[in-house]
This record gives C-alpha cells, structure tokens and sequence, in this order.
DNA sequence: CTGAAAGCGCTTACAG
DNA sequence: CTGAAAGCGCTTACAG
C-alpha cells in the first residue's frame, strides 16, 4: 500500500468549499451542522446537499480550537486489558458513547512519571476531562489539575485529602462482612485468613474492617497470623499461602481478598494437596468472568464492575457540562455463593 | 465537587503569555517545545523556565490545526472487552504509546451506519488513521476512505477487492490443518465436526480449508452433515451441538471454530451427558486466557491476538508517517495441546 | 539564532 | 434568517 504521507496528502474540504458550493456563508454552514441558529429550509437543505457532495467533515482540532470545548474524555488505568479491567473499559466506553463524547486512553502500566515539560499523552490539552483508576496518577499531578479546575472523576479510591474530587467506587465492608459471617455460620470455620492486597489499597482496608467485624460479632479473636499480602494478584497470593503450608499454619478457610488472589489460593492449595473446600474454603471478591469455571466455581462477592465505569464516565460527563457532580457514589456489591465455600452445586 | 463548566472556565496559560514571560517571541516557543530549529542555549532555558512556571501545556487542537498532522489512532472494533478483545487492545494500546500516538476507542457493537451527514465518532476528522477490525465498518465507507487516501489498516480481514488496504491477521490454515491432524492421528478421531463462524467470515474460511484438507490427506471423505453454524460464539456452537445431540447425529470429535464456540460445545455435551474426551473431543482455536482453565482444559490452536494489535499499529503508524505498509502480514500460531482432545494432563 | 506575520478551519458575538 | 469579521492557539515559511 502506498499513500502521500500525511504531510503531502491532498487536502479535504472545508467549511469554505461548502460554503462556497451552496451559495452561503461559513457562518450559515456553521449552523446547520450544529443546529445553533434556526436556518431556512431550503438553505439548510442547500447546505446539506453541498455538504454531501463534497463528503465534507467539520474538522474537530478546528472546532474544539473555535469553540474551547473537548467533547473527549481520558482514561487513565494501569492496564487495559484483563479480567478486571475489561468490563471496566466496556462501562466507560459505552457510556462516553452515549454522551456523544470520545474516549482516549492510556495505559500507565508502572512507568515513572514524565518530565513536567515533556508532552504528556493525556492531560487537560487534549480532553476535556479525565477518568482517573486508583494509582495510575501521582497525587500531584492530581493536586495541579485540581487548580487548574480540570474536571477529573476518580475511580475505586477516594480524593486526596482536601481536595474533594469526584469518585466512584464500590461498597466493600459490608458484603466481606456477609461473607466472613456465610463462612462463620454456614461452614462452621473459624480459622479464617485474609490476604490484604497492596499498602493502603482502599479496597483492601474495606474488607478488612468487614472481616474483622464478622469475626468479632462471633465472638472470634483476630489473628494478626492469619492475614497477610496477597497484592490483589495470583502470584503474590500463592506464594503466601504456599509459605503458610510449608510453616503449618493453622487456616480452614482464605478470603482471598480478591478472584485473582483466589486464583493463586486454588492453585497453591492444590499444589499443597489440600482440597477446596472440604479442607480449607476459600472465597474470593469481584466475581470476574472466569470465576464461575475455577474447581471448584468461586464463591465470591459481585463488583458490579461495568456499572462503576458507566456511572464514573456519567458523573465526568455532568462535571464537565454542567460544573457539579456528585462528591462519592458508592456502588452496591452482592454475595455470590458458588462451591469454593463449600455449598452444593447447583 | 463544584466547577465552573467548562464554558466559564478561566483559560490556562497560552504559547503568548510563555514567550511574553520568557521576553522572546511565541515562534521561538514553538522551537524548543517542538525542537525544530536551533536556539540559543540561554534563550531555551528561559523559555522552559517559564513553561515550568505557568505550568503551560500546549494545546493538541492548535497544534493539529496549524500543523496538519494529528497524532493519533483511531480503533474500530466491535466490542471493547472480552478474552478476545482484551489482548488486541492491549497491544494496540501499547504501541500506540510506543509511537508517541494518542488512542481514540470507538466499540460499533452491531449499530447501524449513520446518516453521511451525522458528524461520525472516528473518521479522518479526528484521527490521522485507522484500524478497522473485520466487519466494524461498512464496505462502501472503506471505499471512501481510500478514494481520500486516508491511512487504513484492516485487521483480521482482506482489502476489499481491488482496494489494496493493508491487513494484518493470522495464519489459519495450517494449524488448523495440525490440529484435525492430531485428533486423526494421535486419537483415532473419524466423526469430525466443524463449527463455522459467521457466514464469509474469513479466519472460518482458512480453518475449514485447514480441516478439509487434513480429512483428505488422511482419505476421511468430508461429510457436510458434520459442519454447521457455531458462529464462533458459545450460545449458537451450544444450540448447534444441543441439535446433533438430539438428532442422533454420530460424531467423535468437534473443533469448534474458535474457543468461545468450543465454550458452547463443551456445554452442550456436558448437558447431553456425553464425556470430553471420552465420548468426544473438543478443540478450539485462538488459546484465550480461560480456555487453560476450562474442563478439561481445552486443546486448542495459540493465536497470537495481543501481537496482532502490535502489528497492525505499527503498519499504521508507518503508512501516516512514511506513506506506506506491508500489504499483508500473517502472523504465525501454534497448536496448544491439552486435555479435551484426550491427551494427558501434564 | 530570532521575530513578524500569515494561515490552519472552525465558532460566535455583532449587526442588520 | 444571514453575513462579515474577529479570534481560538498554535506552526511555519520568510526575512533578517
């Protein structure tokens, strides 16, 4: 395929070439495309056939430049992909959709942040706003785009201190509670472990204060032994339960703190010749896609994970429109029981 | 959280007020933000003293207005997340930023096309290319984006005949071809079925080719009553199969088009209470991230998706910047065996 | 090495 | 209902 590149390609119509075909002015183009001033009939319909004619396209960089508004949206997340973040991704891109707006994105992955003076690939010269996941912007960063008024809407974790910006998350003590007691009342455990995920993950102190105030309305001491890092992740969570094995701890059942930590709970477990659950129950909190095929399916806690991202990407949208968004919307989560726990299959 | 919106927001520093502060000219901004020409060493310091100071970004609507060079990629794709998807987009995403391209996301779900007037999501209004995942875009508007030279690369698909536009994809024949292999050859499989995608659905094609010929090669006259619709999704490959059950329909194997569909078929089975692999073996293609997690784990063909995405924005990025890409790149796959077609588990 | 000026393609008061 | 004109914030010949 051979192509002029894009500095030698031949240009497009304009506004002017349309303007000039159907015999009127830019301004009055300008408005039958917005619809931004009542125009007569037949010279909107002028105008439309010209703007056919010559397949024209109003050019956003023009636009948003004339008019100073973006209707983009950024997101910021740490990975675009997995079991997690896709339906994350779907939530946001469906609703930036249905609001008439673009969607950029960006991958922080763990990179270290750029030069203050470096062009950064998303910020407030390229959108309008910005959807923010938990860790994937520096907190300074955040403090500076809230000077600058710049709307942004966070996601999974709460403002920083004094700030005050937008965020949009889930209801996490309550159902790791409801958990904790399934596994008290239903199966009899009281060695219960919690794997934590990483330091002063927001997520992760939630279903903690729910675990322990399962144990502690059933009258069962909490054993700092029993929990650990388990970093929200397959890897880091084998390796702890693994360790525990070798040392003999004493456990008859792992909130996993999350599924993917679930997923190296199972295959740690297994390796260790224990058997899910007739030895140790184990539960996990999200319900991601693949969690209903695990052996034994996981008993967990459902993220209405879609839904944050339509309602963070709403919330942006009104911010950005309108000045004002709601300050914390906190989404329901709801008990899942599959086998892992020990109950019958269905 | 209350903002000015967007409208009544007080404006940010401007490429005037650095080089008012820096005491030069805004054309001389402009060179050492975009190193385009030479500048004095001290002149320089001053400029980006003062970028530092008013915390100045320049903003990506003047630049593309002025320069007539937009740096970034649309995507087209059907849907934004899934174990599909996820791995396309990743890679897509990563070299993106690895070409210092922004990404602008647009899932066309099964919409229609909209009016020509309707101002489009993505098109050559807002991004300087393409990529176009199969059946994300209606042929006529392919045809249009060539006639205005517009950079394009079509993935997972041919060009449209006589259109020339790049396409990556896959190499499908061939290991489809080593996978009815090894059921014939390794399992004594004979009653082998094929489930097809969507109809003309190219990859579909390749593997039916791949599956006819080993049949041949092998002197297993192709039977048509073994080959129907799965539509590479589980809930038609489920019915399909359901139906066969029900028919009486004698059959020793299935390879199910692709693993979403072999999701499906292992379903159906379960439910018409035949064993895998016992009773029959199932395979799949494309190797997603649950098919190793499936039971029993399913045998299946490793397409290299997240490579795909790779290198299809490669070639975009290479036609928007140079005028030119490899028509036609074909990424290699492998079979993955494991335990549906009846092989041991490790 | 630097600046003045034209121009990119739109939107939006302002006037009529 | 319509147009002339200013202006959005940059880049880029052109001159010096």
């Amino acid at each position: 395929m051979n192509l002029q590149p894009e500095s030698k390609r031949r240009s497009r119509a304009t506004i002017t070439d349309v303007a000039r075909k159907a015999g009127v002015s830019i301004a009055t183009v300008s408005r039958v495309i917005n619809q931004t001033a009542a125009v007569a009939p037949e010279t909107e319909s002028q105008v439309r056939a010209a703007i056919t004619a010559l397949n024209y396209r109003p050019q956003s960089a023009a636009r948003v430049l004339a008019s100073r508004k973006t209707k983009t949206i950024g997101l910021l997340i740490p990975e675009i992909s997995g079991d997690f973040f896709s339906p994350l991704l779907r939530g946001i891109e469906a609703e930036t959709r249905n609001a008439g707006f673009a969607l950029l994105i960006y991958a922080t992955q763990r990179e270290q942040a750029t030069e203050a003076t470096d062009l950064q690939p998303l910020r407030e010269h390229n959108t309008g706003g910005m959807l923010v996941f938990v860790n994937s912007l520096p907190e300074k960063e955040l403090i500076r785009l809230d000077q600058i008024e710049f709307p942004v809407v966070l996601i999974h974790c709460s403002s920083p201190e004094g700030l005050n910006i937008p965020c949009v998350t889930i209801e996490n003590k309550h159902s790791a509670q409801a958990m904790i007691d399934h596994l008290i009342e239903v199966h009899n455990c009281r060695r219960i472990a919690f794997l934590t995920g990483a330091d002063g993950q927001e997520d992760s102190y939630w279903r903690e204060m729910g675990y322990r105030e399962s144990l502690a309305a059933h009258d069962i001491p909490f054993d700092p032994q029993l929990v650990t890092t388990g970093g929200f992740n397959r890897h880091d969570a084998h390796k702890a339960i693994a360790n525990w094995l070798r040392e003999g701890l004493a456990f008859d059942a792992v909130f996993a703190g999350d599924d993917e930590a679930a997923v190296g709970v199972l295959t740690a477990l297994k390796a260790g010749n224990k058997r899910v659950p007739e030895d140790v129950a184990v539960t996990g909190f999200d319900d991601l896609h693949l969690s209903r095929y695990l052996h034994p399916p996981l008993t967990t806690v459902r993220a209405p994970t879609e839904q944050v991202g339509r309602e963070a990407t709403r919330q942006l949208v009104r911010l950005i429109q309108e000045g004002e968004a709601d300050p914390l919307v906190l989404l329901p989560t709801e008990l899942v029981i599959r086998q892992s726990c020990g109950c019958a299959g269905p």
